[in-house]
DNA sequence: ATGATAATTAGAATAATTCTTGATTGAGGC
DNA sequence: GCCTCAATCAAGAATTATTCTAATTATCAT
């Protein structure tokens, strides 16, 4: 891991388009900053990162750049309180556990079959399209 | 319900302290506002609504109010998406669902029994402080 | 009543996000 | 390749919910 060959050759390939999305260079980079370091970044977060392979790019660009993939399923925008909003491309139902002692973020999965009708006192004939999840709680030394 | 006597006797009764927190003129008429008119309103609902009892409140103490109360466990802060905070009396363990049709909020009891780590594949050590549970989607018509 | 503490008010400040405008780019037809 | 049109981008202004600041007012204990 020396050469620019080599960084290039490690790099996550990003396709032209995505679920009917054209990938400008842009949205590309922005794509791959998620795909590469998957600790739920904030827009400003991602606008840094991509700075370094697209100096030019403004943070209006990331957000035009987060919301169309927002848009398009391809990435999920996860929100806690009133903070920033933050994206994550893990597209498995999930939700989030906050660990409120370090900062970090765990996807947190569903087990397995569950589903959420039978959890949940759903209003009758909810037909329900969208579910966040947020937990936030310390996690203890074991 | 014509005189002004019935009406002050049908007005809800809040004590002068609520788990250590004093109720001043102006957290009683927040927390009242809350408990008569359950459709989760936004800070500035709150507000408008406070306003026909006490004209002179301003918007900060409605703020500093209904962050009081939130912090002594007296009432809860709901948020979807983005969107203005929202704040609830219910304190029962509950999630939202947004219906994206009419814009109401009803409240989402688990149904009896459930246990949320029955449920969701905690980080190992997670000790869950706070849960939020928001669902979008819509009802349909039966 | 008096002094200390906490709460309230009004308006300024903040911060995340969205909007506006003009420039640039890219796709498809010739 | 070149032209046209639409989509995208960049920069900065605007927006909006919320928080902060400083001055005033109310409450509490003495």
């Amino acid at each position: 891991m020396v050469s620019k060959a080599h960084e290039t050759s490690g790099e996550i390939e990003i396709p032209e388009e995505i679920s009917g999305l054209r990938m400008t260079r842009q949205r590309q980079e922005v794509y791959r900053t998620l795909m590469q370091q998957r600790n739920h970044p904030t827009a400003n977060d991602v606008f840094m990162r991509v700075k370094d392979r697209l100096p030019n790019i403004s943070l209006a660009t990331v957000y035009n750049c987060l919301e169309a993939l927002v848009q398009h399923g391809i990435i999920r925008q996860v929100n806690f309180e009133r903070e920033s909003s933050r994206y994550c491309p893990n597209l498995s139902e999930h939700g989030h556990f906050h660990d409120a002692t370090t900062g970090v973020i765990h996807d947190v999965g569903f087990k397995p079959g569950i589903n959420l009708a039978d959890v949940l006192e759903l209003p009758p004939g909810a037909l329900v399209e969208d579910i966040e999840i947020t937990l936030r709680g310390k996690i203890a030394a074991i």
